[in-house]
DNA sequence: TATTACCGACAGGCAGTCGGTCTATAAAGT
DNA sequence: ACTTTATAGACCGACTGCCTGTCGGTAATA
């Protein structure tokens, strides 16, 4: 049983099968049998559309992180809302993520798929944090904030963030999550020359 | 021709021989073969000493990480040099390190080691950040600094300058590196609520 | 003589390759 | 208009070579 498909259907096939394959066994742990036997290909088929098992997973990742870094770009130029708020909003948007690339987020803080999760820092901090600096040098214009390193305190802070709140690099109880939180708020007021407790006020509006 | 030797011998050779190939060729590149025609046994050998190949990755880890934060723990302790010369020379200690660690670090930068990376910088952030914090807590009873989060502080910088230095996370030339190091420093003196320049005076004095 | 260190053949599974096959569509012939 | 032929893109699955981990058995040491 023979069928013939668009080639960037049957891509999208096989980057769906395998964006839930990774995610409930992580990388190492899926053979490309399973892979195949979930879209119902042959092995022939999947090197014809990919060159590699390596090769799937930085297709998934591009197709993830061009979703994730346009959804972040979409709300930073909203120039009608605050800056404080937008940063808020942008920083959301990492965390929450839409449909479809749920899953892959909610997976990847295993030991296993430490190559993967390397990939998809790398992106999202060199893609997310010149985001972020230009609304932090828009605050700045406005008098909101003040410092000579706007890029360089967002990539702290985005590096940091993802390190702690998404890896299991720091053991943590939800005591000390929420006292790291807190530290965080108060730390990023300081590296921006923002007013004590500024930041803190626009994120309790939003709570957690 | 069958040599026996006493077994922690044994696995220190094997170690000494994973650690060389590790760096040349990743862990994933390495084979449990490459390992043993190293150090001349048989298979049945390399598995009665350790019970698998990340086996021996946790074990190299651990070595190394041991030999790491004694170093730290040592220059830490030591209350007669000033505090701020000797947070200089615990983070020294981290990149240069010691001789036969030395090589580890060298060629750990390559997404190949992913998941080695990745463990070592857990082992590395939770064991030297307390150390850290520590003297930081001395420089705030002396006056030099002034923040209510020494722990996270320091936490956040580990993490940063770990990410930014020693990866190729974010790919940078000379120039935006020395940028990025005196970027960190100036928030770091914000971070700790130093005087301003108290920490670049310091710096200058070790040059680079 | 018992324990500790060592051996190497073997099983099972894996990623990637390759020659060949099918099919849809376009071009040529009638 | 209607069939035949040509071509390129999509697909197939057997096969190769490598790799990790196992196991029954063997030599050395105390």
């Amino acid at each position: 049983m023979r069928v013939v498909k668009d080639a960037e259907e049957r891509r999208n096939e096989i980057l769906d099968a395998a964006n839930e394959l990774f995610a409930q066994k992580g990388f190492d742990g899926t053979s490309t049998n399973d892979i195949l036997e979930k879209v119902g290909i042959a092995r022939g088929t999947l090197y014809y559309h990919f060159k590699s098992k390596e090769d799937i997973m930085d297709a998934l990742i591009e197709r993830y992180s061009v979703r994730l870094i346009g959804a972040a770009q979409e709300i930073a130029v909203d120039k009608s809302t605050p800056v404080v708020e937008r940063i808020i909003r942008v920083i959301m948007a990492l965390n929450i993520s839409d449909g479809s690339s749920q899953e892959i987020m909610e997976h990847i803080h295993k030991p296993q798929n430490a190559l993967m999760h390397q990939k998809i820092q790398k992106v999202l901090i060199n893609g997310v944090t010149p985001i972020l600096a230009d609304i932090i040098r828009e605050g700045i214009t406005q008098g909101l904030f003040n410092t000579p390193f706007p890029y360089e305190c967002m990539e702290m802070v985005m590096i940091y963030a993802n390190t702690i709140f998404d890896d299991d690099m720091v053991p943590m109880t939800n005591e000390e999550l929420a006292h790291r939180a807190q530290a965080l708020v108060y730390n990023i007021e300081r590296l921006l020359g923002a007013e004590s407790g500024s930041l803190m006020q626009v994120m309790q509006m939003f709570g957690s």
